[in-house]
DNA sequence: ATAATAAATTCACGCGCGTAAATTTTCTAC
DNA sequence: GTAGAAAATTTACGCGCGTGAATTTATTAT
């Protein structure tokens, strides 16, 4: 490979005997130019090695190629795994890829998309903190930029919401452990943070009742992202004040499942479905790290690849057809019984 | 707030008053104008709210105030927390952070290498895949664009290390277990992703050496950045086909540990220290998910915001005065002992 | 071979801002 | 009040590329 002196898109048209307004034919879609060309500038290409310069073509496009990725909570595992997903299909697709993670926090969440917007971005893809977003700031910005909600809702906003089907996974698991054994109780934040945690509560009432049992919700205190550790303190008190009204607990999420076994463990509770067990404990998403808590978690599983691939194939079609006709798409994949040890 | 029609600098310039170029000054560095026109600026700045756009900006600066941050595997919560501390230094520092994953694969992190060159970023902060990096690769990039390398060493390459003291760890450790019981022995991956892996088995070694013990190294099969699942998987058949040499079990990163402890728990195996148990397991790194294993292990705390702090410290000094004059640095923090039940 | 069509090229302009040089205004000190 | 310095302004150019209109060349059909 010659040694790449070669400084703007001119002189690279100049050495590979195209014109320029050719060759930026060629970098916006190579199958644009007729084959012979095509040929020639890639032969060029590998003895230059040159790449267009991003900032002059973001700034004359009409839509640059960016995509935003924005998530609530990159230290969770889950999200990072989405992240990952989409960024690949984004690259495969010809986008750029930009990863932005709010940290749990309402006003970083409003910066990222005010950045965001200074990006031009042909679309975004957002995980909204959910009770915490500021619903005015995002629709607002929902507005100006083709925008796809994933894993959190938040209702009328944005072109689209790809999620898990929180009743699906709620009656899924009672069902499943009313049909094993003791009903469960529900450990749940009192606050919580995501608005699925609703959902699933009330999928838990709707599904105990529909079973003729007596739901019943035990609610732990905290703020915040740190769910293991609320799971954790919450559980050790639920477990001193005895506040557990069965010996089989559905937590809402794995988060708080994998705080609340380590309580259980503290506290010398066998958690188990076999016999000398004195807790069934389970949870929804079948988060990474639920294969490793002991025993092993008992969970409904998210539908990970499902939920990256369904988000990134809305905002490609919405990119290119614009704003759908009908409704508001909302898709909610199934979750997966994926029995453990715990329960 | 009035309707931001404003649609570039001039306009702006124009309605508040002040020529373009001076905008441009204050923009580039307020407290680069008169106090005066500050407040001019700044009270026009709050009526319309106008912002640069971020492309031209770019196209033109010699040096953008892009940062890069690229970790070898975002889905290990420890990278998401230094992430996100780095994130934070830099946009008080008026900078843009800029994240990138490399999700443990080589080709990828030449790929951001890659694309981060075309950004033109003022620095970047590097925690490099290790083992898996292409050396020339990363070292061509060290010459084109300043940074700093921290988390994983590559002996010469970069402006700077930042990193953790492995063999102050990893003796800390072992003075701790051979004082409170049996001497240990280590539990690593047999051929590890991460360099700091060999001078944690080095150091094993030594620290055994120094009290007089045989230091006995156990080597897990596996590969990838699963750790956890390395730790499980081989943890079973360490217990079944009885590799263990000892009942003290000194894991070489807290990933690991968590699987060891999984397969420990699936095979009835007390771990802890008490009576009663059958093990001892430790790790390093203090990873965010130890302190929820059952038991909670036992480990060497990082000095997580010592190491982003000072990696983002140094590469600010590194853009502002350039290339230092003597030799490459390198900090080395140390750990803290954190004990839990786990050993 | 010629006409009709498609592709490539040339030409020209614009995007929004950085920045240097020359000039004017404002500030500071005496 | 004036000289000198500092800041602001004016002027002018350039960055690297997108893009549209007009023109030339290449391809395909007749």
């Amino acid at each position: 490979m010659n040694e790449s002196k070669i400084r703007n898109m001119e002189e690279f048209a100049a050495i590979s005997g195209i014109s320029r307004p050719t060759v930026s034919k060629y970098f916006n879609d190579p199958s644009s130019v007729r084959q012979s060309t095509r040929v020639r500038i890639e032969e060029a290409l590998e003895r230059y090695d040159f790449r267009p310069n991003i900032f002059a073509m973001n700034q004359n496009r009409r839509l640059t190629k960016n995509i935003g990725i924005v998530v609530p909570y990159l230290a969770d595992p889950f999200f990072a795994e989405i992240a990952r997903n989409i960024e690949r299909r984004c690259i495969d697709a010809g986008f750029w890829p930009i990863l932005f993670s709010a940290h749990g926090e309402r006003k970083l969440e409003n910066d990222i998309l005010d950045s965001l917007r200074s990006l031009r971005p042909a679309g975004v893809l957002l995980a909204p903190l959910g009770r915490a977003s500021d619903r005015a700031a995002v629709e607002r910005f929902c507005q100006d930029v083709p925008t796809i909600l994933f894993d959190s809702n938040i209702e009328g906003v944005g072109h689209a919401f790809i999620g898990s089907d929180n009743f699906q996974f709620v009656s899924l698991m009672v069902d499943y452990l009313c049909r094993t054994g003791e009903p469960p109780c529900f450990f749940e934040m009192r606050t919580p943070a995501n608005p699925n945690a609703n959902k699933r509560r009330n999928a838990y009432i709707q599904a105990m009742e529909r079973l003729g049992h007596a739901p019943q919700v035990v609610r732990a205190e905290g703020e915040g992202w740190g769910f293991e550790e609320v799971g954790y303190i919450e559980g050790l008190r639920a477990i001193e004040q005895r506040l557990l009204p069965t010996s089989t607990v559905l937590c809402s999420n794995d988060r708080l499942a994998i705080g609340f076994i380590a309580a259980c463990y503290e506290r010398g509770l066998r958690v188990g479905r076999g016999p000398g067990s004195a807790l069934r404990v389970a949870g929804h998403d079948d988060h990474p790290f639920s294969r490793f808590t002991c025993p092993p978690l008992t969970t409904v599983a998210q539908n990970y690849e499902a939920i990256s691939d369904r988000s990134v194939e809305a905002l490609f079609a919405l990119i290119q057809n614009g704003a759908p006709q009908g409704d508001r798409l909302e898709v909610l994949f199934e979750g997966r019984l994926v029995m453990r040890a715990s329960a």
